[in-house]
Formats: C-alpha cells, structure tokens, sequence
DNA sequence: AAGCTGACTATGG
DNA sequence: GCCATAGCCAGCT
C-alpha cells in the first residue's frame, strides 16, 4: 500500500511494546517532514480502520500524551501505556528518551 | 465552494 | 521559558 495512512499505521504497528514514537518522527520516516498533524490525523482515523492501530504508543515530540483526550475514555491512552510498563506523570512520560523508538534507527534497513 | 480545525513542529521575540 | 506565527494538508461545516 502506498497511502500516507497506511504507511503511519504499518510504522505505527511497527511499535514494539513498552516503546514509544513521536508524530514527527512517523512523518520524517515516510518523507514527509513537516506534515506531522497528518500522522495525528491518521491516528484520528485508525478508530476506524479494520485492524487495530496503538496509537497510544505515539506522543508528541516532548513525550507529551496530547492525544488521550481522543481515546474512548479520557484516561485509556495512560492506562495502556502504564499497562506496558511505561510511565506517566502530568500526562507526560517520564524518560521519554529511553522510551523512544526512532523508525528512523529501528528500521534502517527495511522499507 | 470557501473557510476552519487540528492526535504537530520549528522558529523567533 | 512562555507566547505568537507559520508551514503543513485532509476532513468537516
């Protein structure tokens, strides 16, 4: 598949458990710096995509959970992070850098 | 059809 | 270090 959104939601679902990416960094890995709200905007619309997409595993580039409040319950998208080991205060996760998966490194070869 | 919105990010004051 | 601006572009009104 060539689309854009199928392209997020194959990296997306790339995402190992208990790591996390940003939406820039989803978007400078498929070539397309700079649209990083349409990586956002791909999560917006993985709901309804047939498979299931973690989109919980994809913060902003301060670790930031900006995304929660579009989940089913305010609070799922923290739930599942802690659920896989991760944490969060303030709705941010805590060493945000170890945590990070850059598809970028992680993928060097593939694609 | 035209304008607004937004799960982003970088930059400048 | 916080606030304003500006690119970004697909969907929604």
């Amino acid at each position: 598949m060539d689309d854009f959104f199928n392209k997020v939601y194959e990296v997306v679902k790339m995402i190992p458990r208990g790591r996390v990416t940003s939406y820039g960094a989803i978007a400078r890995y498929l070539g397309v710096a700079g649209s990083a709200r349409m990586v956002g905007w791909a999560m917006n619309t993985s709901r309804g995509y047939k498979e299931f997409i973690p989109a919980h595993r994809v913060v902003n580039r301060d670790g930031l959970l900006t995304g929660k409040r579009h989940f089913d319950t305010p609070d799922a998208m923290q739930e599942l992070l802690e659920n896989e080991g991760i944490i969060i205060t303030d709705n941010k996760i805590a060493d945000f850098e170890k945590y990070f998966w850059d598809p970028m490194k992680e993928l060097e070869g593939e694609d």
